[in-house]
DNA sequence: TTTTTTTGTTTCATATTTAGAACTTTGTTT
DNA sequence: AAACAAAGTTCTAAATATGAAACAAAAAAA
């Protein structure tokens, strides 16, 4: 703990509560911040809807306030209103759920899903942060298109499942061929059962804008839909794109 | 806005951004903050992940933290929603009353319970909190399946009843059976004439997310029952865990 | 280009917050 | 009911943040 300022406290505080409900003195155990600085910080958080005591548990929560700003955020990116109707019918053209994801740093946050109406379908929770973009189709889209050209030089390459990808000349190889052919597979890397198929969004600067992909279950997810679920992913995000303004570059020579 | 400390300036930020993304002058004009203050605060929010400054527009927005904290409220509410209906069918096919407990650190909170519609039943209460978890159902299920590896080392071993196990090693053996079958029992290990049996339901990432259990008077809980009533809970609690997210990992867990 | 507006920085006396300890209250466990 | 643990309060000198104003830099406008 660095940070001596309240504010940086304060978060501090929010992404601790984020993991489980807390009491006092557990909170005061893991951040070693001084009881009587530590009751005044969460008085101020409670005032202000941050965090929430519930007295019967004598526990501290995150505060209903967070949800209604995380809906702000998620009411003001464009990309997610443009997306919609081309998830709506991905969706009904797979019948698996579709993910709506962004680039956040070295890590994707999934921004919207719509959920397959099948009775097995994959879980997926909206405002939900990897780290693990290595590991997953709209994780190698990250490292296929980002701006940042040694992305994949600044990730660690942790084995998630037994499946996952470990070896970054393999993985350099993989993400030649999903520049090529524009679109992302993986099969159970990130979650064991789950094979995912993800493209990139640009915006009008040809920047990577967002990942739009589907995810299923392996057992439905069989060999020769891959190819043409990639295919229509990538014409999904192409979309998309031309909505943000994209207009591509590479392959219109005259 | 009365208030002059910077946590509550900081989140009437928040709620000013959520509306829309904005530059300085026009946050500066609403807010009345000093322009140096209003800088410094800003700073920390951005370097928290609370804030995004949006270089090329001039303009500061939310932050994406504030999604990620957000959907650990949303991941932390579902398991009540989600256990209920399988409580009541846990309920009607054993005749027992039903437990619902979420670890708390060293101890077990119950969070919710049905009541056996037998006239001699156990009485559960709800929010009660329990730090004697080597000697019950549940509490042996944190052992066998917290995060923490060493909690077992951390907790007093009390002598509660009689039949309370208090030697570490006998314990070591039991939570080792747990592990491997799947679900655990107590024979009036917390409290005279009562016996429990449990199983622990996962979350997505895997971790332990609750424990739901059946309680009934020993006379009741025969012998001859106990093994067909842990292989019920415990497939009931994999569909609990099924629910939220959680796919089996091969040979991790049992 | 030059001017104007917006944004960001620096300074420093003053106001507020911090932290450690002792203490009170409240709830839990035995 | 007694013992204990957790939660919250109060007190202070010391540490830190604040804010007014002047300054500096960067965009946008003229």
């Amino acid at each position: 703990m660095k940070q001596k300022n309240s504010i940086s406290r304060a978060v501090m505080i929010l992404e601790i509560l984020g993991k489980r409900k807390m009491g006092f003195s557990e909170l005061y155990r893991i951040l070693l911040i001084p009881k009587a600085t530590l009751h005044r910080i969460l008085k101020i958080l409670i005032d202000t809807g941050m965090v929430r005591y519930i007295k019967e548990e004598r526990k501290y929560h995150l505060g209903y306030k967070i949800l209604s700003l995380a809906s702000e955020i998620l009411n003001n990116l464009p990309l997610r209103e443009i997306a919609n109707s081309y998830m709506k019918q991905l969706c009904e053209k797979t019948k698996e759920t579709v993910e709506l994801a962004i680039p956040d740093g070295k890590a994707i946050l999934y921004i919207d899903k719509r959920e397959s109406s099948e009775s097995i379908r994959l879980f997926a929770q909206i405002g939900s942060r990897y780290e693990t973009i290595h590991a997953s189709a709209p994780g190698k889209i990250i490292l296929a298109f980002s701006e940042d050209k040694e992305i994949l030089e600044k990730i660690p390459l942790k084995k998630i499942t037994d499946y996952t990808i470990t070896d970054i000349s393999e993985l350099r190889r993989e993400i030649e061929k999903i520049r090529k052919r524009g679109w992302a597979f993986d099969n159970q890397e990130a979650r064991v059962g789950v094979r995912r198929i993800a493209a990139p969004i640009f915006d009008f600067k040809g920047n990577l804008a967002g990942i739009i992909g589907i995810a299923g279950p392996s057992f439905r997810i069989k060999k020769e839909k891959i190819k043409k679920f990639g295919e229509l992913v990538k014409n999904i995000a192409e979309s998309i794109s031309k909505e943000l303004g994209y207009t591509k570059k590479e392959g219109v020579k005259w």
